[in-house]
DNA sequence: TGTACATCAGTGAACGCGCGTTCACTGATGTAC
DNA sequence: TGTACATCAGTGAACGCGCGTTCACTGATGTAC
């Protein structure tokens, strides 16, 4: 049973966050304020402290939902292809990876931009984050179930050292093989870095208008070296 | 004829740089304020007028000294190797670009990272932003005029739109191919993704010590992918 | 159903802080005759 | 070489701003009898 007041209050929360996401779009995740948020919700800054104990604990809120709607966005983009077309799967993740950042730019940089100042890293956000970058190791370990990596994992030649560290992640339940590891991280820098590039506007010189067939041609790259498409097609 | 007067101010300039430098390694970028830099240099803050128009020049001025000193460690970790040896060049960049950042994260991301609030960005750092990107693009220049990219060049197949893109900025005197500019952007992309993600610590909890082995084995890759190196050495 | 009480949302004033920038000034360094 | 003047470095006080957070409070919403 809800009351009146439990439902005023959710509401003011979500009115809360939604207020400083509107803050963050506008001037960066680095001037949020628990002052402007009250000021244009038309309330004072100590009515805040209500609903969260400090700035911390808003911005630490607001990092698991900026991750969870990320991750949604990434899953669903997945969703949309069969399970057993790898490549397309793949390909849709990438997009819908730059896509995310290219159309929330502040958000992209509040999750994987310098990180605010003053702020300590709350343990909480840890799941959330994970959960992103599970997308993109699940397809790849998915396609390697299937027998889709062989050709990229058959000449990766890692290094011991690193073939090592793979598998103590194993030991501590990373559910995927080392091979998958590594080619999700590396697949994930790519990714980030060309998004990261993007937008910090150092692409715009070099692309004009055609970041969209850069992306789209390094992801077709990327899915022909993993062996997820055809090497000629 | 340096006067005592000229000196003190060069030399004055120089302390104001490096305590700001010094500031921003401890505090980040963010918290750069003209105030705190008076404060350590024990004089007040107006004095500082005297050698920056306001906080902007002084960013500025950070800005250009920060692309260059990257961009003199990425030449000379290249002029290390012969001019000759361009997988070898090619790793030597690589690996300075990613231990320079290692080495300076916060001047990294002053750089690379999210922009400081409010600071508008001047026209004269322009030059000094190229040029870093101008040493990777120069040593995949030079390994196709010496017939070492063919292999990555033919396999290219870029898309008549990004094709005619990258003929524009030739007319505006972009020194070479499309394919070479299309490859620099492309290994711009993994390198700075990777170095990003590790300064934001993203990596640690998958790679724990051995960085440095993740990052030699995808510039070897690259470099492989690229036709610098051998397929199987 | 009505009353007494407890809980909670939000206010307004205040504290203490740090910031960029301006202004009129003092005192030292350099220059011209 | 000595004097008069101009230039420049740096000071101290002030302006106006915004911030996070605390505290004692009012008034509305809910609960127990």
């Amino acid at each position: 049973m809800t009351t009146r007041r439990e439902r005023n209050r959710l509401s003011t929360i979500e009115e809360i966050k939604s207020t400083a996401w509107k803050q963050i779009g506008e001037l960066g995740a680095a001037s949020l304020s628990l002052r402007a948020i009250a000021r244009e919700m038309g309330m004072t800054a100590p009515g805040l402290y209500r609903y969260y104990a400090d700035r911390d604990a808003l911005v630490t809120a607001l990092l698991i939902d900026a991750f969870d709607s990320f991750s949604a966005a990434l899953e669903s983009a997945r969703d949309a292809c069969p399970a057993d077309d790898h490549a397309g799967r793949f390909f849709a993740i990438g997009r819908a990876y730059f896509q995310w950042g290219a159309a929330n730019p502040q958000k992209y940089l509040f999750l994987f931009g310098t990180p605010i100042s003053g702020y300590q890293f709350s343990g909480e956000v840890g799941p959330s984050a994970q959960r992103s970058f599970l997308v993109l190791q699940g397809v790849l370990g998915e396609a390697a179930a299937a027998g889709k990596l062989s050709g990229a994992v058959s000449t990766l030649g890692l290094p011991t050292s690193l073939q090592s560290q793979y598998e103590m992640l194993g030991q501590y339940g990373m559910p995927y093989t080392p091979e998958v590891t590594h080619l999700a991280l590396t697949v994930w820098a790519v990714i980030h870095g060309i998004t990261s590039l993007h937008l910090y506007n150092y692409l715009a010189g070099f692309l004009g208008g055609q970041m969209g067939a850069f992306i789209d041609h390094e992801l077709e790259k990327l899915s022909r070296q993993l062996g997820l498409s055809q090497e000629n097609p």
